[in-house]
DNA sequence: ATCTGTGTATATAACGTTGTACAGCCCGCC
DNA sequence: GGCGGGCTGTACAACGTTATATACACAGAT
C-alpha cells in the first residue's frame, strides 16, 4: 500500500540501507546513487513511517505540555510560545487538556501515550508532592507554577513579589481599603493564591496598613456568575472599597463589569488590577492595569529543562527557576484618557493619538 | 532499563504473547496466569511501547488539528470541544498551530508527522484547491471552513447567512448605513469574508438600501493597530455611520475601544455587532452582540467525518456539512441596562440582579 | 477407539526503520 | 609490492509489539 524503504531499494537497484542512508542525508553516498535513490524516492513519494523510526531510535521528538485549561487566554499564550520554543528544538508538543483535575494530572505525570513522548511539561493545580513521590514513570517532567517542595524541575513567577508589586501600585495612587478577589479552585490547596496574598499583607505592613480579612473573596471558578458574586460581596461590606486585587485578569474584567453594573466608576471609585496581562484587557474601557508575568522566559526556560533532562543530565536533584514580569499601569488604575467627548469628527487628532 | 513484555514474562514464567494477551484483554486466559502475568506487571511496573503498537497495529490513534492560530479565543474554544469530540473515539489530537502559512498549511496537508497520525483536521486561510489536487499524501483529511471546491470532506457555517443575519439585526433596529469591519489577511482569497460581505448586500437589498462600497473597512491582522486604523477610516467618512459590522468579536472589541476613545457612544451613536462568541465579549461594557457559530456541531461533525474515512469509508468523493449559528443580541446593539448610577450601596437590588 | 472441536498457551514471523559489522575498493605510504 | 586506512556499499540484527500458525490437552460426539 504505502512505500516502504524496501520498495524504493528495489527501484533504485540499492540495499534498504543505502536508501536510508540517502534520507538521512549520511555523508558518504556517491553522487550517482544518491541521485538515482533521490530519484525513486521522488518517484514513489516515498513518506518515512515514524512509528518504526521512533521505534529504532528510542525516541519520539515529541513532548506532552498538559494544562488547566487552553480555553483561556492565558494558557493559551503560554502554550504558544512554549510549541514556538519547542520547535527549535526539533520537537513537536502534545497539548493536554486537564480541566485542573487531580485524576487526569496524575494520568499525565504517570506518562500517558508511554514512551511515545519524552518529556512533560505539567501546569499542575492538585497534584501534590506525594503524588510525585510515589510516581513511577521515569519520564522527564518539568512543572510550571509554585506550588512548594517537588521531586521534579519547576520553572515559576515569584508570587509573593507579584501580589506585592500590585498592592505597593494601588497604594501608590493612594487607596487604602484594598479588596482582593482570588481564584481558589474547589479542593485545591490554593498555594499560589495563599503567597501572593502574603505578598499582599507584606505591602498593606510597609505602608502602616493592617490587614482586614473580610477584604479578601474567593472565587471557585475562573470566569462567570461566581466573580460576580464576590464582586457584590465586597462591594456590599460596611465601610467602602477604593481598590481591588484581582488575582486573574478574567476575574478582574467580570468584576469591572459588576463595578458598572452597579454605577461605580473605575478608576475614580474603585481602582482595579489584574494578573496575567490577557490580549483584552487592553481593548476594554477602561483599560486593564495588570502585572504581566514573562511567558517567554516561562516557556524558554521549561523547554531548556526539559530539554536538558532528555539528553540525560545527571539527576542532581529538582532545580527551580523563577521568571519575572512586569507591572502595567493602564486606565484602571491611572484614569481614562478621552481624547474628545461627543460625536464630532476629528481627524487628526485621531491619527495622531 | 524499561522493562517490555519479555521481562514480565520471564518473571511470570510464561511467553510474550500470553502477557500481550492478558494487556489486551484477550479472553482466552486461564484465571491463574492471568493473575500471575497482572502480578508480575504490577511488580515491574510495565508500560506499553506504543510506538512498537503503532507499527505493529498500522494506527497510532492520533489525528492533527490544525488551526490558523491557537491563541485567541474562537480557536482555542474550537479546538477544546475538538479535543473532547476526539476523545470519545479513544483519539488523541495533536494540535498545530500554521499562523495561517501557505507553507505550514501544505506541510500540514501533505501528512507531517508521517504513519504517526490516523487523519487531519484542518482550517485552512490560503490553501487552494490546486494545493490539495495536487497532494499526495494519503492520510484522511477534512477541512473547517467555507473555501470553495475541494477534494476534501469539509464543515462550515454558511457565511452568507450569518453576513445576512448580522445585517438585517442592525437594520431591525433602525440602522440605516452599516460599516463594515471585515479581516483580509494578507495574500489570501479572502473567500469566506466575500461570502459574508455577500449576505451583507443581500440583507441590503432586502432593505431596499443600495450597496456603498467605501463603508467596507479590511484589516490586515485580527488585532491591534489594523483594526484601530480601519475604525478611524469608517468614522472619518463625510457621512457618519450609525452602525458597524465587524467579522469577528475581536475587531468588535477593538473597535468598541476606538470608538470610546473618540468620543461615540454604544449603541447611542454607533451599534456594533460581532461574530464568534467570545468569552470576553459577555464580560465588557456594553456586552457585545454578535453571532456564534455552533462549535460544537463543527467539532461533532469534523470528527465524525475524519473517524468515518479513518475506518474506511469508500471514497465517494467530497463531503460538505454546514454547521448553524445562533444570532445574540446584547448591549451593543440593544442598549445599556445599568442599575444604577453613583457609588451608593444597594445590597438587594445587586443580590437580585 | 477415533474424530472433531474448543480452550489455552507457545514459537515464530512480521511491522519499517536504523545501528553494527563487515566486505570490497582504491588510494597513498612505507 | 604489501599494507593500513578511508570511502562505499551491503547483510543482518535489532527495537517492542501483535497476528498467525501451531501444539497440546481434554471435552463430547461419532
Amino acid at each position: 500500500m504505502r512505500t516502504r524503504l524496501k520498495d524504493v531499494a528495489e527501484r533504485a537497484g540499492v540495499s534498504v540501507k543505502t536508501v536510508s542512508n540517502v534520507v538521512n542525508d549520511y555523508v558518504h553516498v556517491s553522487p550517482e546513487l544518491r541521485a538515482k535513490v533521490t530519484q525513486a524516492l521522488e518517484d514513489l513519494g516515498y513518506r518515512p513511517n515514524l512509528s518504526a523510526r521512533n521505534l529504532r531510535r528510542g525516541r519520539s521528538g515529541m513532548i506532552a505540555l498538559a494544562l488547566p485549561s487552553v480555553h483561556g487566554p492565558y494558557f493559551s499564550e503560554l502554550a504558544h510560545l512554549i510549541v514556538r520554543e519547542a520547535e527549535q528544538h526539533d520537537l513537536t508538543v502534545l497539548i493536554d487538556c486537564t480541566y485542573g483535575e487531580l485524576t487526569r494530572e496524575q494520568t499525565v505525570a504517570e506518562g500517558f501515550r508511554t514512551h511515545l513522548i519524552d518529556g512533560i511539561i505539567l501546569c499542575p493545580w492538585q497534584l501534590g508532592a506525594a503524588d510525585l513521590r510515589k510516581r513511577e514513570d521515569t519520564t522527564p517532567l518539568v512543572l510550571l507554577g509554585e506550588r512548594v517542595s517537588y521531586g521534579a524541575d519547576a520553572v515559576a513567577i515569584d508570587s509573593r513579589a507579584v501580589g506585592q508589586a500590585a498592592t505597593e501600585h494601588l497604594l501608590s495612587i493612594g487607596r487604602r481599603r484594598i479588596g482582593v478577589m482570588r481564584h481558589l479552585p474547589r479542593n485545591t490547596g490554593g498555594v499560589v493564591g495563599k503567597i501572593r496574598l502574603d505578598g499582599y499583607k507584606r505591602a498593606l505592613a510597609a505602608a502602616g496598613l493592617e490587614f482586614d480579612p473580610t477584604l479578601v473573596a474567593s472565587v471557585d471558578r475562573a470566569h462567570g456568575l461566581d466573580a460576580k458574586v464576590a464582586t457584590d460581596a465586597l462591594l456590599d461590606l460596611p465601610e467602602q472599597i477604593d481598590a481591588l486585587f484581582c488575582f486573574n485578569d478574567e476575574l478582574a474584567l467580570v468584576a469591572m463589569r459588576r463595578l458598572y453594573e452597579r454605577g461605580y466608576r473605575v478608576p475614580d471609585d474603585i481602582a482595579v488590577i489584574g494578573v496575567d496581562g490577557i490580549a483584552a484587557g487592553a481593548t476594554i474601557t477602561p483599560t486593564l492595569s495588570t502585572i504581566v508575568p514573562d511567558k517567554q522566559q516561562i516557556a524558554a526556560e521549561a523547554v531548556r529543562m526539559l530539554v536538558e533532562r532528555i539528553e540525560g543530565e545527571p539527576d542532581d536533584g529538582a532545580r527551580r527557576v523563577k521568571a519575572g514580569f512586569t507591572l502595567l499601569p493602564r486606565e484602571s488604575t491611572m484614569g481614562l484618557k478621552r481624547v474628545r467627548r461627543g460625536p464630532r469628527r476629528s481627524t487628526k487628532q485621531a491619527a495622531r493619538s
